[in-house]
DNA sequence: TTTTTTATGTAATAATATAACATACAATAT
DNA sequence: ATATTGTATGTTATATTATTACATAAAAAA
């Protein structure tokens, strides 16, 4: 996971406009626990700025999206802070069905499986998302 | 893909109730090409019983789901038959960002790398989706 | 400074999904 | 056959998730 002084750094480098909003929401996202929810970090969002509107919060999950400090879980509908460096074609994903925590896994084979048994399908894999339902070992 | 006669017959053998809006809703996913929006189901179905509401689609929806005759595309919002037998912890699917079109493949590989890379993060699958973005043959 | 691009504020609405409760139907037991 | 029970549907309403559209503001570039 990234620290907020890298991440203001990284924005830096790469002349990449770090709003208030933001900088907000990726604090909000940052410091949740669990994957969080766009109406969620939207009521998190009221006691930064002022009266903020569903496009403020999902425009600045976008833009973190963009540049993959923030992963959205499909199956959750929420969203969760990279936990493995700020570019990845694919994401894995070990979800607890019990307390709800996901892990971030970053499985190094997968690329290679991918590659190759799509080749020969000739489908050409450009990026990947995986999640995985079960237990966590606090759970099981 | 199943055939609907084997889907009636399978549905008799497991007693499960095989009512109209479900039958209906399994032909309007199975004769779609690509998946479709629960929306769409629903708008199909109003050709088929009287003006449909949204519960009537998505029960059907779910009751497919359960028995694994339907696939839910997470990334997608989307319904898809499928392809593989009625019943896999596990599912893949390469969707092409061009077309829409969406492969259901299994990859076995997958189960055994899931259970070595989690048996030591002692987490336990007990069930995965995996969506894969790229271009298929057609479109690359 | 002017122009252009990018981001935000705001209102409205679209798209996706479920809750709640009444009614109907099917399976089972008497 | 009839009563009882469980399962499915019909219907209304509402919850949840996300985007469109357009005006304003701020930053970057010319
Ligand atoms: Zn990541
Ligand atoms: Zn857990
Ligand atoms: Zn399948
Ligand atoms: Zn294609």
């Amino acid at each position: 996971m990234f620290k907020e002084e890298q991440i203001i750094k990284i924005c830096k480098q790469n002349k990449w406009r770090l709003t208030e909003p933001r900088l907000e929401v990726l604090r909000i996202i940052s410091h949740s626990k669990n994957p969080i929810k766009a109406y969620d970090i939207l009521k998190k969002l009221a006691n930064k700025i002022k009266n903020p509107k569903p496009p403020t919060a999902y425009r600045a999950i976008q833009f973190w999206q963009k540049h993959n400090f923030v992963h959205r879980i499909e199956s959750l509908n929420a969203y969760q802070a990279c936990s493995h460096g700020h570019s990845h074609a694919g994401a894995q994903f070990l979800i607890c069905d019990d307390c709800g925590k996901v892990i971030e896994s970053n499985l190094h084979e997968i690329p290679e499986i991918l590659k190759k048994n799509t080749e020969n399908k000739t489908f050409k894999p450009l990026r990947w998302n995986l999640e995985i339902n079960g237990l966590c070992n606090q759970c099981s």
